[in-house]
DNA sequence: GGTGGCGTTCGGAAATTCCGAACGGGCGTG
DNA sequence: CACGCCCGTTCGGAATTTCCGAACGCCACC
């Protein structure tokens, strides 16, 4: 018995879910079936993929070599299909008009390198609610949010109603700033108690860059409510208040001395692919799940 | 429905033998389910891969570009087993002594270099319908012939009792040689006429060189019962006759002088790679035939 | 016109895949 | 310590896929 392309499709699936009853729910199968399918495999090569725990499947040595070789099979199948077929694939990309001039472009070199022939329209919203309610309804394939932490919506946003999966693709830095002149700037080793009754420019209470500051600083600096991300900008540099903002949203400004970064670091956020898991086989899904792989 | 590598190797052994009949015979099918994976694998896919023809199948364009596809995966897939299962695979393959020191070594560094995880034990032979009933009694996987023409024995041995499958990996090309001071020798545009009468110094009777010497030559010179390739360079160096031989032979006597080739071209031979088409699932008799592909 | 070789269709058998229910193990919580 | 939850697995049976063998139609050749 050869190994088949279904068997690696069901192993890659239970290796990037972690979990069988996760990978069962991608795929639209009984957990049984992937279980017996896994079962299958290791059987037909004589070795064992996994390591069962209670908290899930761990890949074996085995297993992580398997890997390589089952997403390499699977993205070369679809290309196949691709050249041979003639249908293209498309995928309609939610993203934050926030990052969708800066990241998503990013995103879009790497897919095309990778993947000719998938076709992604990118779908700017305002609303990262809006984006990840679009995904869960089928109105979008997947969409990209800033977020951190080890769970949908550890920044502080409320998780979508429909579960999501997700996928980190790339960081994305974060700076505090302010004047040049600001009594703070030039000071070193600052903490989130230097900053109490400092003015704090910030977005709309859902906004990322807000939710993060509120993790870095605490209650202690007064809010001044800003708007987006250049007008928050645009107040700092004119000394109307600190601000934490995207790294790529300052560094122009910061070069040109317009504004100065505050010597303290706040943890960076993180990029974040969302798609509904059971629909990973709408054609050209899988094609942007493997091209944001790292 | 996705492609399945059962379909791809079905399809790609299809391609290879050019009718149903006959892949099914490799694949040990029936006819029918063959005919039914293919339709299965077209409707998949949106396309037909094959013009039907009375003759046999012929891939379409969409055919050619998906044998590319087709062969990459099943290799990979094979290499992906290897590595994971660490099963080493191991074909034995005989060939002629004639050539078991000059051409194999090709065949082996080109197959070392694709499938470093195959290993291949060399059964030297000094019969070649020896070594075609051992392939056909399974005593080897694959044996190395010399013939001509389509068909196997197209050269004008015997065709084995069991129908093997062949392919031709490489040319032999041959060189008629007698010694410096032969009267034929520094004569151009020689005619097989014009040796009518001549010693022909020849092995035995079923001597790849032999028959290839009888179909070029036809009756007229004398044959010289002489023995193996060396003697026969021997006796040609010493004027006893002319011979008809493999290049890589005489290439060496050519150019120090001691033989000199006659204007009379013969065209080459063919190294031809023998093996049962109804067993080439056996493990790593595949990747000696992706090897051996040019 | 008859024959042979080809691929396809068809009905049915065999094999594979899948489902849903039930189970056992491990872990976390009260 | 007991309970509940989550995990993967087993099991019997249903659904689907693959395969077989017989029969057929088409085409080329003699």
């Amino acid at each position: 018995m050869a190994v088949e392309l279904h068997q690696l499709r069901t192993f890659e699936a239970v290796v990037r879910h972690r979990t069988v009853t996760d990978a069962a729910v991608a795929l639209d199968r009984a957990p049984s079936s992937v279980s017996a399918q896994i079962r299958a495999l290791e059987r037909s090569l004589g070795v064992s993929l996994f390591e069962r725990t209670p908290a899930g499947m761990r890949p074996t040595g085995a297993g992580e070599r398997l890997l390589v070789w089952a997403r390499r099979l699977l993205d070369q199948a679809e290309q196949a299909r691709a050249e041979v077929a003639g249908r293209p694939r498309q995928v309609r990309l939610g993203a934050l008009e926030t990052i969708a001039a800066t990241y998503v472009p990013r995103v879009l070199a790497r897919l095309a390198e990778r993947r000719p022939g998938v076709e992604v329209e990118v779908r700017p919203g305002v609303s990262r609610d809006d984006l990840m309610a679009d995904v869960g309804a089928g109105r979008l394939e997947a969409a990209l949010v800033l977020d951190t932490g080890d769970a949908l919506g550890g920044l502080g946003f409320p998780a979508p109603p429909e579960p999501l999966t997700f996928l980190d693709v790339d960081a994305v830095p974060l700076a505090l700033v302010a004047a040049p002149g600001h009594p703070l700037a030039g000071r070193d080793g600052l903490t989130p108690a230097d900053l109490a009754g400092e003015r704090l420019l910030v977005g709309d209470p859902n906004c990322s860059f807000r939710l993060a500051a509120d993790r870095v600083l605490g209650p202690g600096p007064e809010r001044v409510p800003a708007g987006a991300v250049p007008v928050m900008r645009s107040w700092a540099e004119h000394g109307l208040g600190v601000a934490l903002l995207p790294e790529f949203g300052v560094t122009s400004a910061c070069e040109s001395g317009t504004l100065a970064r505050l010597d303290l670091p706040a943890p960076a956020l993180s990029l974040r692919l969302v798609w509904r898991g059971d629909r990973e086989d709408v054609p050209g899904l899988r094609d942007v799940l493997y091209a944001a792989c790292a």
